[in-house]
DNA sequence: CACCCGATTATCT
DNA sequence: GATAATCGGGTGT
């Protein structure tokens, strides 16, 4: 049914594996009940080249995970409040890397998300990387998981729509390396986060 | 051990 | 647009 995507994807840049994740599934498997979201945005983040990215001081603490094997999920807890998910990648060269998944276009499971997140808004379930782990309930017992084999959560093979377009632009919530267009999300989606513009300044 | 702050969100005005 | 909530991780003494 969900066909996990391989390993040899995530090998690669993080910002080529960002933008080719757009029309991805998310797919969480719990209490023999079936989510599944669609990726529409995404943002990449690099290792010890990148002041934005959690693996910029090196390989240690929970960054330590931005090191291992690719296609795995890295997962922290943030603001007291959230978790967000990630996917280690990086290609052959680099020694560090992830992509933050930020949105999902809500395809199946909608009463649960729903439940899960206390709301009945479709468009508000998912449209952000906190909103989307607690849709899913998705936590810290999930950092470290290979994400490229059918589990409890997976990554599958997914497109974009042909009328779809992917839009840029530099990332959210970060102070540093505000130049790197590394944010990527599907144009004109309704289910992206709300702050769709590039940030100024 | 103290301090600071965040790859966010909800809830105001 | 602005800000409170909330707590684990990172940093430095």
């Amino acid at each position: 049914m969900y066909t996990p995507i391989h390993k040899a994807f995530y090998e690669r840049h993080p910002t080529e594996v960002a933008r080719d994740l757009l029309g991805a599934l998310l797919v969480r498997k719990v209490n023999n009940e079936v989510l599944v979201g669609r990726i529409v945005e995404t943002e990449a983040y690099g290792g010890r080249d990148d002041p934005a990215s959690h693996a910029y001081r090196g390989n240690k603490g929970r960054a330590s995970v931005m090191f291992g094997e690719v296609g795995r999920a890295y997962v922290y807890f943030t603001y007291g409040n959230h978790y967000c998910l990630n996917v280690v990648a990086r290609s052959f060269y680099e020694k560090a890397g992830a992509v933050l998944i930020r949105a999902l276009e809500p395809l199946q499971g909608l009463s649960t998300m729903i439940k899960n997140r206390g709301l009945s808004d479709p468009l508000n379930l998912t449209n952000g990387p906190g909103k989307l782990t607690k849709a899913f309930a998705i936590d810290l017992r999930f950092n470290g998981i290979d994400l490229t084999k059918r589990a409890d959560l997976f990554i599958a093979k997914g497109k974009l729509r042909p009328s779809e377009k992917i839009a840029t632009s530099t990332r959210i919530g970060i102070k540093d390396a505000k130049d790197r267009e590394w944010r990527f999300f599907v144009a004109n989606n309704p289910y992206v986060s709300t702050l769709r513009e590039p940030l100024v300044r």
